[in-house]
Formats: C-alpha cells, sequence, structure tokens
DNA sequence: GACAGTTTGTTGAACAATCAACAACTAGCA
DNA sequence: TGCTAGTTGTTGATTGTTCAACAAACTGTC
C-alpha cells in the first residue's frame, strides 16, 4: 500500500489554488446577481434560457435536463418551483404518454428578459472586461481541454491501481 | 434608466459558455471523489484541511469560517456534522467565554490523510495534467486576474494548502 | 459599577441538491 | 397476445446552505 502520489508542485498548486479562487468569485458575483435583480437562482435562469431559445418555447423534461445538465430529479423539482411561480407550465406529450413538456410562459420569458441584460453585464464585470482578447482566446481553450478531457476520462479511477 | 447593455459577441459567449462547462466538470469530479472515497463533501474536506495546518489541530470557530471562506451560520451547521461523525470535537475557549474551538480529532485527521492521495490525483485528472505547462501558467494569470477584479466587492481571501 | 453597542456562536425555517425507490409507459420479441 | 427490459418523470428522505432572530459574553465609556 506504499503509494506514491504525484503532489502538486508549487506551481501546480498555486494555478489550482487561484483558479478555485477566480471561478467561487466569479460564481458568487454573478450568483448575487441574479438572485439581487431577479430572484432567480443561476440553474433556474439557465433552464428558462434553453427553455426559451427552444422552438415554441418548449422542451420535454428529458431534452431540458440533458441541455441544463440537470439530472431528472432536479429538474423535477426545479420546475415544480417554477410553475408554482407560474414561470413554467406543464403538459402532457401527445406522441408519449410518458412524456411531460416544460412550456416558459410569458411571464416566464419576461422575468427572463428582465434578468438578462444585468446578468450579461455582471459577466462582463466578472470575466470577459477583465481579460484581454489573448486571454479570452487562452481560456476558451483551456476550457475545451478540461471538458474534453473530463467526458473521456471520468471513469478512469477504477482502472488506477495504486501501488 | 434605458442602458443599452453590451452584449457578449460570439467568441466571449463561446468563452464564457465553455468556461461556466468546464469549470461545473472540474468540481463536479472533484466533488464526486472525494464523496465517493471518503464522504466527505468538498466544504468539509477544506475544514479539515485547515485545521489540521492549525496549531494544535484546532481554531476558534471564527477564525475558521474566514480560513475557509464559510458563514458563521454555514460553519456552526457544519462542524456540527463533523461532530457527529467524530472528527472533530467542540470545546471551550479558555480566554473568551463566548468562544467556541474546534479540534481535529485523530479519527479526523486519520480521515483527512486518507482523503489527499486521492484528491490530488483527481485534481491532475481533471485539472493539472490536462494541460500544457503554459497553459497552466496561463491559467495562473487569468484566474489572478479574476479575483483582482474581484476583490473589490467581495470578501478577503483564504489560504488552502494541502491541495 | 452601569450601560449601550458590538462580537460570538447557535438555532430553526425555508430552500436547494442528491439518492433510491417507484409507477406509468414504451419497445422488442417470442 | 404475453413477457421482459428499458425509459420517463415523480416522490420522499437525507443532506447541505442561507437567512433572520437570538442569547451570551466582551468592550468602551461614563
Amino acid at each position: 500500500m506504499t503509494t506514491t502520489t504525484r503532489w502538486l508542485n508549487e506551481r501546480e498548486q498555486r494555478a489550482w489554488r487561484l483558479f478555485v479562487q477566480a471561478c467561487e468569485s466569479v460564481f458568487a458575483a454573478t450568483d448575487a446577481q441574479l438572485i439581487r435583480d431577479s430572484g432567480l437562482p443561476h440553474g433556474y435562469y439557465e433552464i428558462l434560457v434553453h427553455l426559451s431559445e427552444a422552438p415554441g418555447r418548449a422542451l420535454r423534461m428529458t431534452q431540458l435536463a440533458t441541455a441544463s445538465a440537470y439530472s431528472k430529479s432536479r429538474l423535477s423539482h426545479a420546475v415544480a418551483r417554477l410553475e408554482e411561480r407560474g414561470w413554467v407550465e406543464r403538459r402532457d406529450c401527445p406522441t408519449d404518454r410518458r412524456g411531460q413538456i416544460a412550456q416558459l410562459t410569458d411571464e416566464g420569458f419576461a422575468a427572463l428578459a428582465a434578468a438578462a441584460p444585468g446578468h450579461v453585464e455582471q459577466v462582463r464585470r466578472s470575466l470577459i472586461d477583465v481579460l484581454t482578447p489573448e486571454q479570452i482566446e487562452q481560456l476558451h481553450e483551456i476550457s475545451a481541454a478540461i471538458i474534453a478531457a473530463g467526458s473521456g476520462g471520468s471513469r478512469a479511477c477504477d482502472e488506477v491501481h495504486l501501488d
């Protein structure tokens, strides 16, 4: 069981810590702005965004869950909340009797439209306007590399034997 | 009141969405690894890390809250959970009768020591080993710029070790 | 000492996320 | 038809976070 852990060197550790801190900073700011200005938690905002971009402003639950990176359960609870507020409505799916279709209401669209400008401004303040165009390009490629690694290598843990 | 919103152009929007997705990917993977391997939510891991590095493996609640970027309430609930698991103990502060001191137990230290190598490995898989040394340097500077921009209106920074 | 103001930490309620279990339905196949 | 397997979406329980309210203790001033 004498496993040699490849600890992070100083440069790596600093990058990791700063990255974590930067993410916290950005998301704390954007979440706070959304809640403050429109009572929308960030995840709910994304749900409304995806609905607003769908044809007919409606999506089946599973599609919406995939688009928003939500579990079915989480989405079900979330849509229940949004329905209580009158921003989303559930309908039966005509082609599959198991299916439910989430439809953005006019009120929901209005809430989204009201929230969007402030959200974009906050994203600018927290991230975009803080970086040079070159850095934005770098961040784009770094993010793509991270995502590519995450989608393929998530099960690698099981194959790692430490000895 | 009708100021024209500076919407994101296509390049900026792609960078923002990819960044969000990359962060979700990294933190979902590291959180999942911690919970799977040691039952530790990420925030709790950080609490134990800070305690482990404090003199006597003990800190007053307020200091611990500051170090972990936790609110007092959140920390109070969290320490209550950790106490139930036997990883932390509360003591009265000898110099201030309002005070409570959170002390890491031997079991808590053992749990932390068991969790650390897997955590580091996951950070490598999700982030460090995915990027070139040059990209790590870029990410470092990007993160620093983000933090510098955000620190104007946000809270004090924390120190993270044992990553 | 008395007293106003602040700090410390806890509590309970409300909200959010996760997980396992479940019913309802569809699809494939004999 | 009848059977098995997989999909869809919901529910309830558990855990974690936030918020407002609170009691206890400290500080500084008179």
